[in-house]
DNA sequence: CGATCCCTCCCCAGTTCTGGGGATAACGCA
DNA sequence: TGCGTTATCCCCAGAACTGGGGAGGGATCG
């Protein structure tokens, strides 16, 4: 049973970590002072990809890493999926609770366990703008959770998480600086994304339909993207509109 | 000084709440018992817009809420701000560390001040394609943030807004049962997310791009809506594919 | 075996989007 | 006062999408 003191050396540590390598260590030291036996703190993208200076300290079974690599499973992974909708830690033996699993989806986490993987836990790190990430931490085939520890096995992860992140940072490339629209483009937008064609949002907005054609024409300009679908779609990643403004 | 146990206690209750007011009162509790005055749980977006669902718990002064909506500051807030380039929390004298503050900044914090907030540590909240929201703790004018705790007080925030979003998340009707794509249909609405034309996505998956059009009319017909920034909005909602399947 | 689903391809007519050009007026900021 | 930003409106041509229709081959399941 790991304390609150000893999360809080780490975070100590971690923070002053300035190399991937410094890091990782520490991450191994708490990896097993916590009783876990593995760990993956990754961003989620193509990892192999020529020219990513994305976060990734892993020391998952060899096995698992090439499958997953193989398979590109950086997005289609059903842990990280599941790490999409939430801000908190979770159990993996929760995820059937969280998203709606494909048989790929069982197939993958078959092939996990029998890599030697058991239960895990996974705290989930995004940033608006950036690459989701996320950081696992997982214990060998039938060992289980310590439930109480938990609270503790989450900050590990975050600070852990954030400091690979520091370290990354002068490297990784924003997928974008996050343009800033207007409020009358945010708008458009959040009634392109509920299907609208300019007509109708034009009514709905009560100006002429070219009007909100300018809009548009303008908002994709500032995203750099050239279909509305696209502009939906980043105004929604970095939080310019979001579900709940859409489907009801 | 709080300790893990309470922290603990806290989570559990504030995962049992379902309604506001309940997880209002254990919000109340803890912030006092960590030694904080003021707390706000809040939605980055406008939470006076009729019909939102948005996170909105705050006993900050009358007087700053009274300013902070006058203004519409939701996204502007210098502290939302910082809360938009991180994954832990922090106190806000960290603030001009981590983004440039404009002189315009410079007045709202004076001006919060001048409502009656001293320090305060926020615990950003961030989810892909959910309007970005945080939790933050505010001292009284004067007094000094305990930073041995801080590492529990960010346990606590990261709680006290996933209690708060599932909570906000229950008084939306249920979105119509997920529909099941084909794996031809997904690979198609994955390319359809990122921009792509039927003639792009037939080059890319080698086939006619009558087919693309096809599968992707077969789609539409499946979550029965008829334009595929709908089609890509639903689909990244119910994991069918995930931003990191989109952005790189 | 038949039924059902999936993937593939084709035609067509009408609607909608996209990227070029324009323009005017209002507002705040320096 | 001038400059930038925002919001509003207009025209046009070509590209792209949408909703109808149809058709063949392969796999799976009862």
């Amino acid at each position: 049973m790991i304390t609150l003191a000893e999360v809080q050396a780490f975070c100590t540590v971690a923070r002053a970590a300035s190399t991937p390598y410094a890091l990782l260590q520490a991450v191994e030291g708490i990896t097993a002072a916590m009783g876990f036996r593995y760990f993956a703190l990754v961003h989620h993208i193509d990892l192999l990809k020529p020219g990513s200076t994305a976060v990734r300290l892993v020391n998952y079974p060899r096995d698992w890493v090439d499958a997953f690599e193989e398979g590109r499973l950086y997005a289609a992974d059903p842990i990280h999926r599941a790490s999409h909708t939430t801000t908190i830690g979770f159990a993996w033996s929760k995820v059937e609770a969280m998203i709606s699993l494909h048989p790929r989806d069982h197939a993958v986490l078959a092939a996990a366990r029998s890599a030697g993987l058991g239960d895990g836990f996974t705290i989930p790190a995004h940033v608006p703008g950036e690459v989701n990430g996320s950081c696992s931490f997982a214990m060998r085939d039938g060992e289980e959770l310590d439930e109480e520890q938990l609270p503790l096995v989450q900050l590990v992860g975050s600070f852990a998480f954030e400091a690979a992140r520091k370290i990354a940072r002068a490297t990784i490339a924003p997928i974008a600086a996050a343009p800033q629209l207007t409020d009358r483009q945010i708008e458009c937008v959040a009634l392109v994304a509920r299907g609208k064609t300019d007509w109708e949002i034009a009514k709905i907005l009560g100006v002429g339909a070219e009007t909100v054609t300018q809009h548009l024409k303008d908002a994709r300009d500032r995203y750099g993207v050239t279909k509305r679908t696209m502009l939906a779609i980043r105004a929604l990643f970095d939080g310019a509109i979001s579900f709940a403004d859409i489907l009801r």
